[in-house]
DNA sequence: ACAGCCATGTAACTTGTTACATGATTTT
DNA sequence: AAAATCATGTAACAAGTTACATGGCTGT
């Protein structure tokens, strides 16, 4: 949902080709995102298809250069002038996969909990070494490139804070009033639901990866 | 990435048909994320496709369950003992926007900020005026429920501090050491790039939306 | 000459998501 | 009888992503 905005963006700065495009994609974000070339074609064709930017002239060496259109340009102001929905309909896997282990009968949730801090704080503690790895970020792309790792720094301890929080809620009720088995309230047509299915099923244990 | 494992998670439990598995996951997870059910039989033909889950037996009025296969209950296995991987090559949407944004010369980033700054909090205030609306959350679908709006309360407020830290951040540079001209450094082969397009270029200045 | 990068493209595939068609059954 | 809900499905689209084919140019 935001390789078109950013390559509209750019292009907004003056006519790209596309080879050129996935390095200035490369050079602002500090290549962090590593941008395959194909994708940057693809996008493009599918860009021109919506109007928003239009194939232009071809170089004598044979570049193939795009240009924005008026209604590209009108698309990258209202990217920039609005902020980044999120609320509603935008699904977190990790919440989603917690709130559904939390309901398995067959599935210790702390596990869960506890495997996903173990990878999180593993991945904090990547990033931080990562930050000071860097030398001072003196150009825009380093600077860029810290920036994207700060963001991915403080969404880690969020998680981490979370799940902690997380932990501790689920361990104040006894299991049995998380559990869920299959619909017991059968629907309105249809036969009784097979409600020991969770006995026939092996119990899941999720494994500690130690 | 995640609606597959959620109704294998849910057949792991015992064989379902399209529309229960819609009612299984909404009380799972608290019906946060409103499931189409078109998807549900989507997903349930792509899971049969790739082998996790195989078409059952039909009811007498008529409901198609699927129970899941081997090779299922090894994904479901596999799903819940690793963590969720956020990292390398994870992108997220804002992280890349203020990062493209702060390298675009027309663009004065703090008002970027800003205006997602303003979007945060409101969304963290509806959370929150959410959260203590519900009553106490004695069901399992309640606590569900209250766990998602927890994890989307952490992220917004780490999502606001980020945006806070990076401000302060790119307020300590000049201007002219963030902004990108296009390459500058015009490629191996081909003619010197419009680097006086950004001058043509109309300046955006984002616009608050107050 | 040969390896490797520059450069453009095409084809295919995955996951998510919506809109629509079609009945049956239940409720009002 | 009409409206709502249950239930199954199909078709299509969006966005991301990868693999591959095909040349030209460059450095060793």
């Amino acid at each position: 949902m935001s390789v078109k905005q950013s390559l509209l963006a750019i292009l907004d700065q003056g006519p790209c080709y596309g080879y050129q495009l996935r390095h200035e994609f490369d050079r602002r974000t500090g290549s962090t995102w590593p941008l395959n070339v194909g994708q940057i074609y693809n996008t493009l064709e599918r860009l021109e298809r919506d109007g928003l930017v239009a194939k232009g002239e071809t170089d004598e060496q044979g570049h193939v250069f795009f240009e924005i259109t008026d209604a590209g340009r009108l698309e990258v102001r209202s990217w920039l002038s609005s902020p980044v929905e999120r609320g509603q309909g935008t699904r977190d896997e990790l919440a989603i996969k917690l709130a559904l282990a939390a309901t398995l009968p067959g599935v210790d949730v702390t596990e869960v909990i506890q495997t996903q801090r173990r990878a999180s704080l593993a991945q904090l503690q990547e990033l931080n070494r990562a930050k000071y790895a860097g030398s001072d970020p003196e150009g825009p792309q380093e600077l860029a490139w810290s920036l994207v790792v700060d963001s991915m720094i403080f969404a880690a301890e969020a998680e981490v804070r979370w799940l902690d929080h997380t932990e501790q809620r689920l361990a104040l009720r006894p299991r049995h009033t998380l559990a869920l088995e299959l619909s017991s309230q059968r629907p309105k047509r249809g036969r009784p639901v097979a409600a020991d299915a969770a006995e026939r099923t092996p119990r899941i244990e999720a494994e500690a990866t130690r």
